[in-house]
DNA sequence: AGTTCAATTTATGGATCCAATGTCAAGAGT
DNA sequence: ACTCTTGACATTGGATCCATAAATTGAACT
């Protein structure tokens, strides 16, 4: 994992410069660090990161083409302002997008060794909840075993142009899949949200297996929202968020 | 288009060595001189456009963004192959999320001033069929009623996510809504299709002006194939080169 | 003869340097 | 006093150089 620390690395990373610039101005964005229509100048950030200006050449704009930041026409970038309702919009369409692999596997059914790969999948996430206990260690897992599951699901559906399209929507805030074990990460008493979470993708396979394809799709869309059930996260985003 | 040095050329004629290699990259891609899976080195480029490695490396990330080429792991880039499978994936990924679109149009209900947006450009469209002939300068209105057609719907659904994944979508052949008229241009006897796509048009505004989700996201999605009914353009696919 | 390990070569990623362009400010003229 | 013009500065974009990592090929050993 990732240490938060900006300039504290000595000389030698282990981590590449061009993922840790990226990564380092997403947390910034997210976190509100970087206020919205704060100018964001390549000399000032490569000297911030302790980094060349390359790097942060193209994380400016990769994170350009994600939507995180926008051009001041020769002024360099500005961060831009991720409202709540931009975060509600990503996970529609991430439910959208998860929804239809759904359907589509539902729809052709599962071969037998896809079918092996979900029921292992599961059974890796129950072991983690047959534990009853829930410390560090088994939210790693968690998360390890969410990112599996939708990756497999995806992967799965023989659609390529789903993946890539959530690819690009997951890289606001939130609006990952991943979001659910990283940001409540800070929180090990959300025990029931990613049981939950479970739940829903046992339901998921359930629907896949026995051919339902609308229900698959219906499952898989309201699972989109898992990560902000308890809609506390709303309200993180809003605080760190001055007026847009 | 090329540069004599002018002394003091009054048009901004200049082009930028940047925006040279991608409008150059993509004109290989979409060409077929730059064949499926063969592999793009940056140095090999940059000779044979007479520019430096510089463009080139971010132009291959933002083509990569675009989905045109693919990495090779540390062995450089390769052009993207394009299947019909693929182009199938991504008619249904756009399917998914114009009836997105259409679905949050129709449950949160249309403005007076949205509603009207919607009449003006249908009555657009209709103008151009009602003159029964069917030019090419009626192919271009067409074309362009197309376009504001989707473009309305998707911005009007108030959900940024949707276009900004639509964008990357549309970037392979025949996934775009603009393929309607594009891709058919040489073929002026397909007035039915066109037709019926305007009607499509029609169902899919009334039914979210009766407020039914459900039908209008159905009827877009369904929408979304009207390019590829009857199914000749994958015979031009699967003949290795759509467009030339 | 086949397989594995190591070395060399090649190509990408990063850093630094140079050029071009756009902006801001200050001064002068009307 | 206001505006226009010109010059200086800051910032991005491009080019070249260097390091690092990976792949391929060759040789040696089994």
């Amino acid at each position: 994992m990732d240490e938060h620390a900006p300039a504290d690395h000595p000389t030698k990373t282990r981590i590449k410069p061009g993922q840790y610039v990226i990564i380092s101005l997403r947390r910034m964005i997210a976190e509100g660090r970087l206020k919205p229509g704060e100018r964001i100048g390549e000399v000032a950030t490569a000297e911030a990161l302790g980094v060349s200006r390359m790097p942060v050449r193209t994380a400016l704009r990769t994170l350009e083409t994600e939507g995180l930041v926008v051009r001041l026409g020769a002024r360099g970038y500005a961060a831009r302002a991720i409202t709540a309702s931009e975060i509600h919009g990503a996970i529609e369409v991430r439910g959208v997008l998860e929804g239809l692999a759904a359907h589509r596997l539902a729809r052709r059914g599962l071969t037998a060794s896809e079918e092996r790969e979900f029921r292992t999948c599961l059974s890796q996430g129950e072991a983690i909840f047959a534990d009853g206990a829930f410390g560090n260690g088994a939210l790693d897992l968690f998360y390890t075993y969410n990112l599996a599951f939708h990756a497999l699901l995806v992967d799965a559906s023989g659609n390529p142009s789903i993946g890539a399209a959530l690819t690009r929507n997951n890289q606001l805030p939130f609006a990952s899949a991943a979001a659910l074990a990283l940001d409540w990460s800070d929180r090990p008493s959300e025990y029931e949200h990613l049981l939950s979470a479970h739940r829903d993708h046992c339901n998921v396979v359930d629907a896949i297996a026995r051919r339902d394809d609308d229900a698959a799709e219906r499952l898989m869309r309201e699972h989109a929202w898992a990560a902000v059930r308890g809609e506390k996260v709303f309200e993180r985003i809003s605080a760190s968020r001055p007026a847009g």
